[in-house]
Parts: C-alpha cells; structure tokens; sequence
DNA sequence: GCACTTTCATGATATTTATCATGGCTAGTT
DNA sequence: AACTAGCCATGATAAATATCATGAAAGTGC
C-alpha cells in the first residue's frame, strides 16, 4: 500500500456518503486524522478476525468482502465501490471484523480513526441517521439474500447474479451498459452465487448457447435482460 | 387479536429492550400511545408489502419472520422472543415491509407508532446507539447466515438449525436444557435450513439413529451436542 | 519468444438433494 | 369409537450440483 495524500473536498466520494453532511469543521477534523492509500488489484484493505480501528472510505476502485470457510473457500458477502464505506458494522457493534475486505481494481481508500468516526456518529445528527438508515436498508439486502440462496437454484442464482454485477459496475461514463464493466474471475463469480467454479463455467456455456449472453474477453455482455430476469425470478 | 392493556413498567421485555432506556416522561409517552393485543399461535403480526406504521415489542411469546416465494413457499429469515422489536427495519429504510410476522405460540404483542418511536429515535441519544449497534450485530449475523447457506450442505445447516433452535428458545426457568423447548413443525425447520421437508425428516432420522438426537413427541432432545458442533462446522 | 502459471472449458462420474408416491400416526371432532 | 385432516415417515426415482480429471487458452515473467 502507498501512502498518498487526499482532499475530501475534491473526492468523488464526498458526494455520495456521510461527508456530505460534515461540516466545514467536521471535515477539517476528518482529513487532520484520515490517512489514505493507494492500493493494487488483489490487496487486502483489512482482514477478518481483526479488531477494527476506524472505518475505511473508498475514493476510488472496488472491493469485494469475503468470508473463509476452513478449506479457504471464501464467500463474497457484498461489494463496496467509490464513495462506499467499510468496517463500520463490527466497529459500531463493537466486534471483531468478521470479513476480508480486497480490492478488485486499483483502489485509493482512506482510513478514519474509530474515534473520529464515532464521535461524528454521536455529534452530527445528520450522519447519524444516514447511517442508521443505511444499515436498515443493507439488512433488507441480506434478508434477500438469504432468502436468494436458500429457495433459489444455482441457475437462477447466477442469473441474478449477472444482472446484479450489471447494475453494481454500471460505468456511468460509458454508454456500453450492456457489457459487465468489471472483470471477476470465475472463481469469484462461483463465490457470490454460492456454488462451484465448473457450475458456473457450465451455465455461463449454457447462457451463451441460449443468447442470453456473450462473452468478449473475460467481460460478459448481456444480450437478453427480460431472459436472464426470467430465469431469475422463476421461484422467487 | 384480542386487545388488551399492559403497563411497560411491569413488561419482560423492558428490561432487555431500549425501554430500558426511556425517561419517565418517554415511558409515559409509549404507554399513552402504544396499543397491545393478545394474538393467537398461527395468527399474523404484520405482512410482507405493507406499508410500515410503526414498531412492534414482543411482551411474551415468540414469532417468526418469513419471506414466501412465488410458490407460497416460505423462508425463515429470524425468530423474535420477548422484548424484541419487530418492523423497525423497514420503518428506519422508509420501505415495506419484506416479511411477515406469524406467532409460532400465543403471543403478546404492543404496538409503538411510528412518529412515537422515531421520535425516541431522534431525541435519545442512548436508545439511538442500542439501535445502531444492535443493527449491525443484526447484519452481521445475515452475512453469517449468508456464508452458511452458500458454503455448507444441508446436513451441516441442520445440525447447526438445531443447535441454534436449543439456545434461542432457552428456557430459562426449566432445568432441562437439551431439549429444544419450541415445537416447529418439519416444515418450519425445512423453511430455516432452506431446504424440503422430506429432507429434513430424512436427515433428524439419521441424527437419530446416531444417537445425536432423540424425539420426544413433537420436541426434540439433543443428546450429543459436541457430535452436532462437529457435522455443523465440518465445513465452516 | 519461450517456459510457466493461472484461468477457462468440458467430459465422466459420484453425491446430494428434490420430487413424487404411499402409508402410518396422532389429535381433534362428531 | 369412528372419521378426518394434518403431520410424520420412508421408498423409489429424477434432477441438480459437486468432484475429479484432462487439456486448451490466455496471461506473466524472464
């Protein structure tokens, strides 16, 4: 990790987090504590069973956070993208990190101590019910999840899947939102939907046969979205 | 559901719940504007899509939170026990509510408007961090489930299902902890394990034969539990 | 450009789990 | 006591998915 140096106030994540409530004096308190950093693709930004020390604000980039079975099978329990942030849950419910937090482009994040943040949190009534909300909302998505992967199958969960990535790394700079702009392994794409890397290659086969789907290098363009949302949807 | 009356300072559930932490004025506030009801096992709280009027506090009984499928066929996404709150997910994310309630025995149950709780929310700093941080320890325990459901077979997620059936619903004045003190039908357990009924039936009769478990009438005894720790965690 | 490593792809096979079918058991009802 | 409905249980079978094996393709470092 390189050390680099940011103003909050030209981030692009100011824009759409917490710090857009700051004020002048609680950004200034922020960037005196913050220290920020700049990460390659497959670095970790913290890891699970850490006791966290503050949170983490993604100015740039995208990360997956996974948890690891024994046999180091990992789940990715969520993305995180510019202006998201990360390691509040267990720094708020005052536990361990129970997730690893990986950057899977390059990536510029920034660290707030724990006490900054909290302190925030308690004083500015404004974050403080940005973040309840948020978290209401991230646990309406869990729910769904947990409801996703215990009615749907695989099939379904892929396709899902595909239109959710489709959504998540929308470049809204690009007029192409057709092609998935962020290039996941397999492995890792196995590792959302919860099931092994040859099903997914298989289906993926299966998705293209079908024209649901092209692949185009390591990118997968999407053809036929009402097909995919049928497949997904089927049970659920 | 029969209405009926109930003074929060003499209600089990104050002592575990953030009334705990109300001011006499507030208690007073509560009391004046909640309404209780006396509900029936099998009867509905509230219903998945509605629109969320304001919170519900378990006085006595238990419920669970489910989410159907196209089919009808439901989820169990968590239970709730005395002094537990329902409904203020959806309410704090100002969206509908994504589950419904149903008691699994006779319930007591009040009901908190919502401008009342928001009100709570807002002006009291200490109920404001109870609700945080028991929102993240919440979302924490969804991105747990979350890995068990997409890494561990259904045997594994039975086998810990019963393990976490026997602590939730503890009893807490009977001596004989190795039962699972709640009677859920197959079908129940089928819609927390996420998986069919048969199955379930299937795999408690394996448990069974391996000395694991034993039944007695409906309820289940554990009589092994370091044997289901060790198929629960086989993999995780 | 060539060795080397990782990722992708596909076949063969095994295992797990779902589905369909049938019958027994139990609790509540008349 | 007989009747009925709703579980519970188990067998037979089918379908979905995992696992193992092998090779091709694509990156990566030197």
């Amino acid at each position: 990790m390189q050390k680099i140096h940011l103003d909050c106030n030209n981030c692009d994540s100011k824009a759409v987090s917490f710090l857009t409530y700051c004020t002048n004096e609680e950004s200034e308190m922020v960037m005196a504590a913050k220290s920020c950093g700049h990460y390659k693709k497959g670095q970790s930004i913290f890891n699970e069973d850490n006791i966290p020390l503050g949170i983490y604000c993604l100015s740039k980039g995208a990360i997956k956070l996974t948890r690891s079975n024994k046999d180091g099978k990992e789940q990715i329990i969520r993305f995180a993208r510019e202006g998201e942030f990360l390691g509040y849950r267990a720094l708020i419910a005052d536990e361990r990190l129970v997730a690893t937090a990986t950057c899977i482009e390059d990536t510029i994040c920034c660290f707030i101590p724990k006490n900054v943040f909290l302190e925030l949190l308690e004083k500015n009534s404004q974050i403080n019910k940005y973040m309840l909300k948020s978290l209401c909302h991230d646990l309406g998505i869990a729910d769904e999840r947990i409801q996703s992967l215990a009615q749907k199958s695989v099939r379904e969960r892929l396709a899902e899947t595909l239109l959710f990535l489709q959504i998540t790394f929308q470049d809204e700079n690009t007029l192409d939102e057709s092609l998935i702009s962020v290039t996941l392994p397999r492995e890792d794409i196995a590792n959302i939907v919860g099931t092994a890397t040859e099903t997914v290659i298989r289906l993926l086969s299966e998705f293209k046969a079908d024209k649901l789907i092209d692949m185009e290098g390591k990118k997968i363009r999407i053809l036929n979205k009402t097909g995919l949302e049928r497949i997904s949807h089927a049970s659920v």
